[in-house]
DNA sequence: CAGGCGGAGCTAATAGGATTAGCTTTCTGG
DNA sequence: CCAGAAAGCTAATCCTATTAGCTCCGCCTG
């Protein structure tokens, strides 16, 4: 029987396929080593098991999707730059959306999996100069991160679980809310009430 | 041997509590059935199977989490409930990390679980008339709600998931994303661009 | 109080997925 | 050509879900 060429990469592209095709929660050894009409132990030269493998799918889709953010964003400012983030966010979850999955539970635990946590935080890191170019006091970047973090992922959530329940309008209401974005980073109110517990802490 | 007393309901809600405790992909009928000390094909008598358990589980949760947030939110109005209710919103999801797991993926799938949708949709018309207090125009209601409900879901997802990495200032993060939302829905434009694509779909 | 019936919980058995151990075969470098 | 590393395989074990069919508890009736 002639090798059937597995390498790392190729067994993780596929596993992410799998979970674009049919959702992350399906990915299973199995179904990876039926694709490549392998035994299922075979992939154990290649990945470390199951876990491993969800966390493979989970790095190269962070990688991917700050790719994919950057490039959006590159050369332009300001709401123009938040608007071509916020497409590219919401298209890059259609397109992938077991990627996408995956890449929410790449979220690092305290403590472990600091490898993870890097790529992880790249793909975060590239609204930091999206949401830079509305002029924000620096006191308040994290939190407006996560408002936009928070907007975004939220939206696009929902929309992949079905719970916007008809799909019609979807696309006008991601318009609103992106919109909305832009005003409020427009207006943001520099020594305003909101700001009274923010601390400057880590992450984002 | 003396019977175990299980009933439909007691099995949901110690499942329930589980999906707390470990999180909703750790739900497993064996791990419910060791905590009641009875066989795994026991919960047979009581529960349709593992995927059956996790939707009385999710509707339970929405029951639950609808109840709250009407709570919350009565008898107050405009800014004062949008906060009421966004941070009943956040507690509960808080408290029962397990159970607000289950709601997402209770979201209705076209065409099958009618009653599971009814139940799903109770939970979304609570922020109806919160989102009506402020006054807006009808057209822009389910765009509005379907904002409301990302920036809310958004947040608490990722807070939930660890994504915004080591937890200092999010409750400081959650107040600014809240105020945001209150400012943008008070000075929603009636008539600005943003509407041009809105056209009064379903859902939300 | 005895009989009996419904149903709660059980054991046995099947199926599918993950994982480990250890074997065989196929490339590749010398 | 050949020797070894690595790729892929089979066998075996464990865990979970599910179905089938049994048993015996406990109430309800006569």
């Amino acid at each position: 029987m002639p090798r059937a060429g597995l390498t790392p990469a190729a067994v993780t592209e596929e596993a992410a396929r799998l979970c674009d095709e049919q959702g992350f929660d399906r990915l299973s050894l199995a179904a990876v080593a039926k694709r490549f009409g392998v035994a299922v132990p075979s992939l154990y030269k290649h990945v470390g098991g199951l876990e491993a493998l969800r966390r493979e799918v989970a790095m190269a889709a962070a990688a991917d999707f700050a790719q994919a953010l950057g490039r959006a964003a590159i050369g332009r400012a300001e709401a123009d730059a938040l608007r071509a983030a916020a497409r590219a966010y919401r298209d890059y979850a259609r397109a992938h959306p077991g990627r996408y999955a995956a890449l929410q539970q790449a979220a690092p635990r305290p403590g472990e999996d600091d490898e993870g946590a890097a790529v992880f935080y790249r793909s975060v890191e590239v609204l930091v100069p999206v949401v830079r170019g509305f002029g924000l006091a620096d006191e308040a970047l994290i939190d407006v991160i996560r408002t936009v973090r928070s907007a975004l992922h939220g939206f696009v959530d929902l929309e992949l679980s079905g719970g916007f329940g008809l799909p019609q309008g979807v696309d006008a209401s991601f318009d609103v809310l992106v919109e909305a974005l832009v005003r409020t980073l427009r207006d943001w109110p520099v020594s305003a009430a909101a700001q009274e517990g923010a601390d400057g802490a880590h992450g984002g």
